[in-house]
DNA sequence: TAGATTGTTAATCGATTAACAATC
DNA sequence: TAGATTGTTAATCGATTAACAATC
């Protein structure tokens, strides 16, 4: 017999933008707009086809908008949150040297996306001292299970080439179920039961310099 | 009349699969590995289908490949790299501070994917003085038409949020003519004509906690 | 009731995989 | 010739867009 919780899992495309949605929406909030607004709205501030919208917002099961009027920000907001899994201040462990994570946070405001960083590791001996938000940095050895019975389930991996699999390693000992990979590594193994997600910067640099050099062409 | 030049588009899945062959065998030349691969090893070493693959390089035009025997991988590597309009060592302008574009060179070794780090630009005063990689940091308002004229057509910027907007103009005005954005910001204009790609570590996460929360569910 | 906008079903488009002939 | 592996055409699958009925 089939497991009946495990429903046809949310397609790679809907799931982006409906987490695209929830941080749309989480900033209009900080910036206290309020009351309704439409997919055609919410479509265009993010250059979409508005059906593309409503048909992503079909997924949230319990039909999130009232026809002739539009979506509630704040009732879809919530709505999203609680389909994408998302507690109210979501906790992320770190691993990294204490450089690289402080800088990421400099162009990456985690609070204000929903974010909390609960923990941090590092691959840097010299890091043995370091402090990061009022929190110790600790050794990548230190990473145990006690992080995910702590309700770290996700972490961001930001190290030297060379420790991006050991810690991936180490993360899935640990119980940690989801890990994103922002350290360009070409190969890398996703330990059983774990979801590995990899943002590739020089795949995205090359894709950019094809495009380009067609434009060139035409020039 | 239609342009000869422009016939259809790269799809980008597949554009950035190509892009990943290229990083793939770059690191496998850089190891020393020499002869032929193929598809089948191409393919299981990057998780995917072995068709993917070949179809994938169908897009190169000339036939890259020998039957029966597999690809050059001196030689694919270069008709990928002539594919994707990449000069032997790649230019890309960065924009950021000094101390976060630095930060980024400690887990994305710029080098070993083929790029060459051009020009640096900082949104912070107290950069006037800094320095990476034997090149002094200029001020935003630095970037200008010579950037372009130099051959520098693609730039990474990765400021506080504050600064996106303004620096995606800028490098615009400047002939810039593809930005991969890093810094996590909702919604970004991209100018008339400039391919702008934003990595969007918020959204990757909040998927990410959508599909663990899955798994929890069926525990 | 009229106007607006949603939610859903159908049609198109693109991307992946399978089947197979071509050829080294 | 036999074995291997490519390159291409056809079939499937998924994602986007269009058309339209439902309803606030």
């Amino acid at each position: 017999m089939q497991k009946l919780t495990s429903a046809k899992p949310t397609p790679t495309a809907v799931l982006h933008r409906l987490s695209l949605y929830h941080c749309l929406l989480t900033d209009w909030l900080l910036a206290s707009k309020k009351g309704a607004i439409t997919s055609k709205e919410l479509a265009s501030t993010l250059g979409l086809n508005e059906v593309t919208v409503r048909n992503d917002l079909s997924f949230l099961g319990e039909t999130p908008g009232k026809r002739g009027v539009g979506y509630s920000i704040d009732g879809l907001r919530q709505m999203l949150g609680e389909f994408l899994g998302l507690p109210p201040f979501a906790p992320v462990a770190f691993v990294g040297s204490a450089k690289v994570v402080s800088s990421l946070f400099s162009f990456f405001l985690v609070e204000k996306f929903g974010f909390i960083s609960a923990a941090f590791f590092s691959e840097d001996p010299n890091d043995r001292t370091a402090v990061i938000n009022g929190r110790e940095v600790q050794s990548i050895e230190a990473i145990s299970p006690e992080l995910a019975s702590m309700g770290v389930n996700i972490a961001v991996v930001i190290t030297h080439p060379t420790w991006v699999q050991h810690s991936i390693n180490l993360l899935a000992q640990a119980g940690v179920k989801g890990i994103l990979v922002l350290t360009p590594s070409v190969v890398i193994e996703a330990p059983e039961g774990v979801h590995v997600t990899q943002i590739r910067i020089p795949c995205d640099l090359k894709a950019l310099f094809h495009r380009v050099s067609l434009l060139d062409q035409q020039a």
